[in-house]
RNA sequence: GUGAGUGUAGCCCAGUGGUUAAGGCGCCAGGUUGUGGCCCUGGAGAUCGUGGGUUCAAAUCCCAUCACUCACCCCA
């Protein structure tokens, strides 16, 4: 039997109104900031990720889906959202309108590596872009929308940890410190960090390691190094974090996996220490655009992995909103009947009324089995004696009153009585 | 890419060398000539992941392989 691909799921039905939820939480918040939404496909030119972006981390170097199409085309399904996003910026010329330009984004992203808790090789990210600005008063802004988004959703034990990680000018002198500072304890540290060291050496200061987190939380710290600028744009963002009430952790150790953040790197940690990670994070990447080819462009951004924040939600038993529709069931009796319910059922449907008919010539019993089931509010029974007097025998499923009603009035009854429970429970969507 | 654990019906799982592989959920039917949720009865559904080996005999032991899970690397 066929089986989907490796760290790739399907979304049956009975997830379906966690990810409704997720995603129209995430839309509403950004309509609340004025954040736009954008799609952009999920293959892009390979170059996008391996030149501009991120070449040297493992993200595109060895966990990159990539492939040549039948025209000799080296293609990659997308690692991530933000470059897609200013690939289109830069292409429909989003720089001639009002800067900064917000726009935001909800789709699958893919990385080839061995799954586990979490990590799936297809996975999808809600991020939000906000492009063409270098003011730190927008890293603000989008640090306190992931959180009011989180809030939203109704999460509540996660935290913010914040840190800078300086710019061009002075990142370099804050790496040769670090290369400095380790430079002493190279005996000591464990193989993977060894490998850092030459490699990204960034990355030494968040090694899992009990005794490689004692080194690192001595190492010089990129707050020290911070050039004017970039000092300056830190302290305003922390200021600004304050006035906004948004709580952060400052956190020297943290670093992010992309190579194209400068100054703000930022990052959603939920409360209990799992290895799963982040529920997401983000930062600015004034140099991305760049990159990409185009006149310096500022920009700062923030993406959540929806199925992190679903099995967070899960865990803190964050319970959804049920949608509450009212459906309609149609159970018939002999051929005549059937026909009746066909028509009925179209009627039904005509006027907005939510309707499942029974397929076949199946017994009332096990026909209202199906209706309880599927979880109908009424069920409308046609059978032999209704037909004579056209009418049909109307069950409200709960209560288990029934009512007989001429044919000619079922609708009118249904939509009545959907009106009355409207009217009972205001839906709160 | 590395390491560990696990593969028995749609789902949860019992069964550690010996008849026909057990149970629960779910599904279908009956108990009610046209009445769901509870209860009772019955039924369908499993090449025991796959291939090979050991043995008179393998779901059970061995080897390989694949898949899943968890962890590392890394990340959402």
């Amino acid at each position: 039997m066929y089986k989907a691909p490796r760290g790739m799921s399907d979304i049956l039905p009975p997830e379906q109104p966690l990810w409704k939820y997720v995603k129209e939480k995430a839309a509403s918040v950004c309509d609340l900031y004025g954040y736009q939404p954008l799609n952009t496909p999920v293959i892009e030119d390979a170059g996008l990720f391996t030149h501009a972006v991120a070449g040297g981390t493992d993200i595109v170097d060895k966990e990159m889906y990539i492939f040549k199409d039948r025209g000799g085309q080296e293609l990659a399904l997308r690692p991530e959202g933000t470059a897609p996003v200013c690939r289109a910026y830069l292409e429909h010329g989003l720089f001639n309108l009002p800067q900064p330009v917000k726009l935001y984004y909800i789709g699958a992203s893919f990385r080839y590596e061995r799954p586990q808790a979490g990590r799936y090789r297809q996975h999808h990210q809600f991020g939000f872009e906000a492009i063409g600005d270098a003011s730190p008063f927008l890293d603000a802004e989008i640090i306190e929308m992931a959180q009011r988004f989180l809030l939203s959703l109704g999460l509540r034990d996660f935290s913010i940890h914040l840190n800078s990680i300086g710019c061009r000018t002075c990142r370099p002198g804050y790496v040769s410190a670090l290369k400095r500072y380790y430079a002493s304890f190279e005996g000591e540290l464990c193989p993977d960090c060894k490998a850092r060291l030459e490699r990204n050496p960034l990355r030494l200061l968040d090694c899992k390691k009990r005794h490689c987190q004692e080194i690192a939380e001595a190492a010089p710290r990129t707050t020290a190094f911070l050039c004017p600028d970039c000092l300056a744009h830190f302290e305003s963002l922390q200021e600004c974090l304050n006035i906004l009430k948004t709580p952060f952790l400052l956190n020297h150790r943290l670093v992010r996996g992309l190579d194209y953040y400068t100054r703000t790197v930022f990052e959603v940690q939920p409360q209990e220490e799992t290895s799963q990670g982040a529920l997401g994070g983000g930062g600015r990447y004034d140099d991305l655009i760049e990159a990409l080819g185009a006149k310096p462009t500022a920009g700062v951004g923030f993406a959540a992995g929806i199925e992190r924040l679903i099995s967070n939600l899960r865990e803190q038993q964050v319970n959804v909103p049920p949608s509450p529709h009212i459906t309609v069931f149609l159970a018939s009796l002999g051929a005549e009947a059937r026909k009746e319910s066909l028509k009925l059922a179209s009627v039904l449907r005509g006027a907005e009324i939510a309707t499942m008919e029974s397929a076949g010539n199946k017994s009332l019993k096990s026909q209202l089995k199906q209706a309880n089931a599927r979880g109908s509010s009424y069920t409308v029974i046609l059978g032999e004696e209704e037909m004579k007097s056209r009418t049909a025998m109307l069950r409200d499923m709960k209560s288990g009153e029934q009512r007989l009603v001429p044919l000619s009035q079922v609708v009118a009854t249904l939509r009545q009585t959907r009106a009355l429970e409207r009217g009972q429970s205001p839906g709160d969507t």
